[in-house]
DNA sequence: TTGAAAGCGCTAACAC
DNA sequence: GTGTTAGCGCTTTCAA
């Protein structure tokens, strides 16, 4: 596949090298090189010199020439299938400062549409160029799976659980229950559920099924039928939330409450109860899943899991992994909890 | 500085090399290297040889070592303040789409706390590790703007004029001008602007300046003069607004209007005068600017401005640098508008 | 504890 | 057109 080069020149200024630390160190580049990185056999007064002589030519290794001869590239890819989305973007930047402040450098590749994730695993963009992946909640499918997996580094995964990979994540199930419980609670037995798209852009997302099969599970457990006509799928986001609400809105019964997927489709469903002039939690009630910023603000009640939390977990099993302290390949079920604010209430007598 | 390294150690699968392929495409390696990458003098024959061998072997150069030969890193900076705020997040992944699509891989920068951003300019994880820099709106001093350019690379910048350095933005100005205009002409008078920290987590942020300025101009073109006690500024984001706006409710006399320096704090505000009963737009009307996706579910009125536009803007001009078609730094100025919404109207008679 | 020297895997300049 | 040959700037044995 011949690549379209640009003639960029690197003209650039000359960055001074090891062996001019070396020189200017009055030692070796072997020597210096030792000395920059730590290691045990050199004298404090030698490498004091070498840091002093590296201090004054602003010397910084070259990351391609060290990365070459050492086999290790100081880099992690981070994998995420929207970085505009609040529960991506909150998971990076977790990641991303326990990364980080080990002194990693992230790559990130954002694979949020067709065209970009076909691109990435056509390239493989992340071969020889990162000692470990992040993936977030990737819904990809088999053979993107084993790709990934024929790189042959350590993988970490967020929100989805992949045989023998090493995994952060809520417990959807769970996650759902306490929704549906609280809403039971309260005396609903009319209680819809409304998805985001089943595959979209292409990605096959684990949570879609969890979060379904745990809403029909956790209805049964209550007594009550899961009914297909009040679980609409749309597509994501708000815009979808809206979408699907409105559908619910012109079926022949309304539920008494609904449950996103999540809160942004969540989000979007109020929007629609409100310009329908449907009361809420009067007429329906409403609860989500993440506890996204914007839930607060629009009073959402909904089930809230740590997000920037469960990437500097990620970050940390990967630094576990890379530091040899390897264990088997764990899977960390971090906690959710019902956060319960004023879009749900007990419904009306009748 | 000795840097601490974990014994990771790179026992990974034995990648096919230049020669591999080589031998099996029965040429020499320059061979290979010129016809993978698409060079001119290579028969199509040979070039097929060649290529048919490097898929057989699943071969991908090693960006490393191409890199050390050509001094060329296909890689590009981004450096971010915040990724979780819906502006940054939506740049990135604009100029992620158009640097992917070239090619380029994006090397993440989250300068997101004073510890980030020092470890950043003390590192230098740039220096010899990408072949050009976007950042994003940074409110940096003026050492570490010297510090970005003693890079001596590509630099282009959004939401930032910097002398000398290509620049994709709005006209703060003249966005807060459009919302100053609108609430004039529907006869407002008393019109207080909130904005967020002014040097927030010890970002010097342009834009503070800028639209804080934009609005004392633009209310004295209306024939009004900026009041001081109703330009509160806050901490930033939702939190932010919200305190903001609580400000100007414990002041002497509330305004009819109020303008925010950015959606998010807007949408702060919105929640403080809900939960104050003040009605919306009914006693004070409120504008954002921005166009957050957020802004639509709560029907704000507000100053549109593209955001990954901008950032596809940013990309394509490093782009352009990179490929040698340099012009002298251009400043890309993308146009603003208001969007009308539910949160504006004429103030009450009175 | 330190120096010398052999690569790491590729690109590019120069022959042929 | 294609092969040969120096490096690119480090790290890492291996000796000393």
């Amino acid at each position: 596949m011949p690549d379209e080069v640009p003639p960029f020149t690197p003209a650039r200024a000359r960055h001074a090298g090891i062996v001019d630390v070396a020189r200017l160190a009055g030692v070796s580049p072997g020597t210096v090189s030792r000395s920059l990185r730590g290691h045990q056999n050199v004298s404090p007064i030698t490498r004091q010199k070498v840091l002093d002589a590296a201090r004054e030519l602003s010397y910084r290794a070259s990351p391609q020439a060290s990365g070459l001869a050492s086999g290790r590239t100081r880099t992690i890819g981070v994998v995420v299938p929207y970085v505009t989305r609040w529960f991506y973007a909150n998971a990076v930047a977790g990641a991303y400062d326990v990364l980080s402040a080990a002194g990693y450098d992230v790559l990130l590749y954002h694979l949020g549409s067709a065209e970009a994730r076909d691109r990435f695993f056509e390239r493989m963009p992340l071969t020889r160029r990162v000692d470990a992946v992040l993936t977030l909640t990737l819904g990809l499918t088999e053979e993107h799976v084993r790709a990934l997996r024929a790189l042959d580094i350590p993988l970490v995964t967020i929100g989805r659980r992949l045989p023998g990979v090493a995994c952060v994540r809520i417990d959807d199930a769970e996650a759902v229950r306490h929704a549906v419980y609280h809403l039971v609670h309260q005396g609903h037995r009319e209680i819809a559920m409304i998805s985001g798209e089943k595959d979209e852009d292409g990605f096959d997302f684990r949570t879609w099924h969890d979060r379904r099969e745990g809403f029909v599970d956790a209805l049964a457990s209550a007594g009550i039928e899961a009914q297909p006509e009040l679980m609409p799928s749309s597509r994501g986001g708000i815009e979808g939330g809206a979408q699907a609400m409105a559908q619910l809105l012109s079926g022949p019964r309304l539920p008494t409450a609904v449950l996103a997927e999540y809160d942004e489709l969540a989000i979007g469903a109020l929007r629609t109860l409100r310009r329908a002039g449907v009361a809420v939690p009067g007429r329906v009630s409403v609860v989500g899943i993440d506890d996204h910023e914007m839930a607060a603000v629009v009073d959402l009640t909904t089930v809230a899991q740590p997000v920037s939390d469960q990437g500097a977990a990620a970050g940390r099993m990967l630094l576990d992994i890379l530091a040899g302290a390897a264990p088997d390949p764990v899977d960390v079920v971090v906690p959710t909890r019902l956060v319960i604010r004023g879009t749900t209430a007990a419904p009306r007598r009748g």
